[in-house]
DNA sequence: CGAGAATGTGAACTGCGTGTGAACCAGACC
DNA sequence: GGTCTGGTTCACACGCAGTTCACATTCTCG
């Protein structure tokens, strides 16, 4: 739902940096101030960060600082930087992930945030289970369709996680209580179907079929191909 | 006792990079092969490198992936790249740490390097323990949030330690009673509890959700980003 | 087309898990 | 011996999550 997206400091934008994250095809927000950058970020959270310190650098070494002290620092933080500030970099590591000089090649820019993506992106990969845009992680109990995050209960999640690890595989109601219950369980199985409606809920209407009833069977995620 | 040294390639190594090498007091040793970086290595293992892949780029990538395939990778890597190469570095992410356009400003090599080797020293020393504004001092056995001290007990600030050490992962009673209590210890589960709410209320109410509970599983440190 | 079975749905109920204050205990220090 | 600090355990309150139930809806098959 909630695309990805980068900040950007100040506001307006440089209009060369503008162009060039377009052209990319990165979605991104320019914020005038620390608290516009609250205030813009609503929940979803920050991709990473432009900052260009050109105009302002008191402000914007601010807004790095802020940024890296939350307790989710945003990652990756590349700030902009003309040759003759150059020196304030030394004092500073802590504030950012990469630097680049303006004016600067779009290419360059490209290939800065290519890579500091790529390093977001593969920063100790966490175990997961994921079935087409659905993503668990097992590690941190977290789960998202599309990038969404689900916010999902014990049971729910661990019911998920199951059908996901066993895709196109239909499970009778009984089965699906001893394998996510476990095995000294013993309840009704309509328990089982207010889960799989409470997940179908949350996953939302758009992906709610992701989980199929199997009339006098059971459940299964995913198509099965036949 | 055996000085720094970084890996230059190719040999003779670029009249502007030396330049720059030596007015920064770095030492330096160009290599011509992969052989010969092997041999100039001898026992003492580089600093770092710096490879110039403007002459003859398939041999120098060779040489980044030969320095990055080994049990203990050459970090930081630095490339040294002409602006119509740029796209070379989207399929070697994983080669280098860094890179920079040829012909570049001595002061940006400075930053960069400095950068780099900062980042590495992070990475090294494992004496501090960091996560957003949190920090924990290994040796000394001090805590700050946001810059403030926390007064910490022991087993406070060993669970804390812990669980900054693997944010976002969330870890049920049982597994930190082993690792933090150790694993000899039997004590009831609740314990932990009490802990985490004693270090809460040090947080502070800004921070008291730094620790978060994971109904019917546990505790974790911080969000994990998607 | 209609009856019965299977499933979806809303809501109430209940108990487990956690938060919290306080007591208890052991060791260090004076 | 007294006191202080830190770690553990206990008891109780509360809210959410899991379960169950009653009813609505859909599907299947004769």
């Amino acid at each position: 739902m909630t695309a990805e997206t980068f900040l950007l400091y100040p506001d307006p934008a440089p209009a060369d940096l503008v162009r060039s994250l377009d052209f990319g095809a990165y979605n991104w927000t320019a914020v005038g101030s620390i608290g516009d950058a609250r205030e813009a970020e609503g929940d979803r959270g920050w991709t990473g960060a432009i900052i260009n310190t050109a105009d302002n650098p008191d402000d914007a070494w601010a807004l790095c600082r802020e940024l890296r002290r939350r307790d989710v620092p945003v990652e990756p933080l590349l700030v902009l930087i003309s040759g003759s500030q150059l020196d304030d970099l030394e004092t500073r590591n802590d504030l950012f992930d990469d630097f680049m000089i303006t004016p600067f090649h779009p290419r360059e820019l490209e290939a800065r945030l290519g890579h500091l993506l790529w390093k977001a992106g593969r920063g100790v990969r966490p175990e997961m289970v994921e079935h087409g845009s659905l993503a668990l992680n097992v590690e941190t109990y977290q789960a998202t369709i599309d990038g969404r995050p689900l916010d999902l209960t014990f049971m729910e999640y661990e019911l998920l996680k199951f059908l996901a690890s066993h895709p196109g595989k239909v499970f009778n109601r009984e089965t699906l209580l001893n394998r996510v219950w476990g095995y000294d369980y013993y309840g009704g199985a309509r328990t089982v179907d207010v889960h799989v409606r409470r997940l179908r809920a949350k996953l939302g209407e758009e992906h709610a079929s992701l989980i199929q009833t199997v009339r006098s069977v059971g459940y299964k995620l995913g198509q099965s191909r036949w």
